[in-house]
DNA sequence: GGTCGTCAAGTAGCATGTTACTCTGTTAGA
DNA sequence: TCTAACAGAGTAACATGCTACTTGACGACC
């Protein structure tokens, strides 16, 4: 019954299903399936389930319990926080490069992007709303030319996506959103690296900071989290690091 | 023939096998291999095998080619220099932080880690050498408290370690290498954040400016280089970018 | 010599079979 | 009532079977 072909391999389009099927919430956090049964379930055959299943055990969504079963990992608070730290470290930078290196196609393009957010907004569909805003951060990514980066941010987001559509930031609205990438749009378009930067780093904060205050407030476990998390590795580096002509370069 | 149990799967077993034998030239990057000859080698079945391969496969070491067999991939000049810009931009705060954070017991560490590196340059062990390297820095990046931050590098200098022995670092002794290393452990033991993120961001710009200059001495495809990598992102964001007092903080 | 079609070998991808293990529920024994 | 042995169901991990595909060698035909 899955018929669509997507020239890929079956095992890639499962991944795509049980994506899909841990964001909106059909495969819970902590229940116990099995490969046998969602193999049934999909009408195929129990290895492309498994492998799909392994890549994503893998990416850290699933863990397996051996010949009991497998479980959908529920996304920790303190991950959480890694996960925007560690956003901070590449997007801001990234940010900044995209500035720098920017020309009208890009700028072009990320007006365009901001648009059709702001459009998504008006319609109320989050889906694509938030398809065009990850369009946006994946067109600042890729302007940094390096494609490490942009798939090491992908991953990232995705975490935070994990959270489900129910714990989604009831403090703001889509176009509230929309209008806090309208700085890093501006910044990219009157190449401005700083400013990019800047507004990057205030958004990244400043979602991330409401995302953790509402899992808090839904109950969610916050031991071991860091007040300060956006500060503690770039406050003083990044931003008021006095070093920078000691060794500026090797050689 | 693989009769150590190491509690784990087979598959875990078989992950670290072929990856060593990329590790050491066992397996060369280009030729077409098949599952089938390679779980025949191994003794065990094809199934194992090739989930271990899948795994290496979604990590960008090897790729499937369909109905042909898979091949180990060579990594591009282009590629290690986008390693190095990413290492930059997340080991460079984790030291800062690590420095930040230090207590006795971690500059013991460290203290410690370098002394094993000396001594393992005495004994001319690049093994156990390059053990302690990746120890000393596996040290400072776990300090910094963020666990994705240390598989995330952790990634990293695994691709760098794909390129072998062959293609090692020939300009400096073990002892030279480790020497660079002293700054940082320094900083660490005197609590300067600062010093040792300049300690940290000096020894990555230099290891890997030594690196791809041998790539290249080699003969290996430059293309679509940048010279200036070690700045692009973070000269001027993090040393002298001068918008911190503008949004430090949401909210 | 050069081109085309046939055929056999070899493969990844997918399906299915097998094994050893972990639970849960039940019942025999105190 | 409580404990422990036992049996049965269900599972991941591993082994093996099957299929459609790619490729290269070979030979017939021009």
């Amino acid at each position: 019954m899955q018929s669509s072909r997507g020239g890929a391999t079956l095992t890639e389009q499962v991944v795509a299903t049980i994506r899909e099927a841990i964001l909106n919430g059909k495969l819970e956090p902590g229940t116990l399936y099995s490969v046998y049964k969602m193999a049934d379930e999909i009408g195929i055959s129990r290895t492309p389930v498994r492998e799909a299943l392994l890549r994503l055990a893998d990416a850290g969504m699933v863990r397996f319990e051996r010949n009991r079963g497998f479980r959908v990992l529920r996304t920790s608070v303190r991950e959480l926080q890694e996960v925007f730290q560690l956003r901070l470290l590449l997007e801001v930078p990234a940010a900044y490069r995209a500035a720098h290196l920017s020309d009208e196609k890009l700028s072009a393009k990320a007006r365009e992007e901001l648009a059709e957010m702001r459009n998504a907004a008006i319609g109320h569909d989050e889906n694509l709303f938030m398809a065009h805003d990850r369009a946006l951060h994946e067109l600042v990514l890729a302007a940094s030319q390096n494609n490490k980066l942009v798939s090491a941010v992908r991953d990232l987001r995705f975490i935070t996506m994990t959270l489900g559509a129910s714990t989604v930031d009831r403090s703001r609205t889509l176009s509230n959103i929309a209008d806090e990438h309208q700085p890093l749009v501006d910044a990219i378009e009157s190449k401005d690296p700083a400013a990019a930067a800047a507004a990057m780093h205030h958004h990244i904060v400043h979602t991330g900071q409401l995302l953790l205050e509402q899992l808090i407030k839904d109950g969610r476990d916050s031991s071991g989290l860091d007040p300060q998390w956006a500060r503690s590795f770039t406050a003083d580096v990044q931003f008021r690091g006095s070093y920078q002509n000691r060794q500026p370069f090797a050689k």
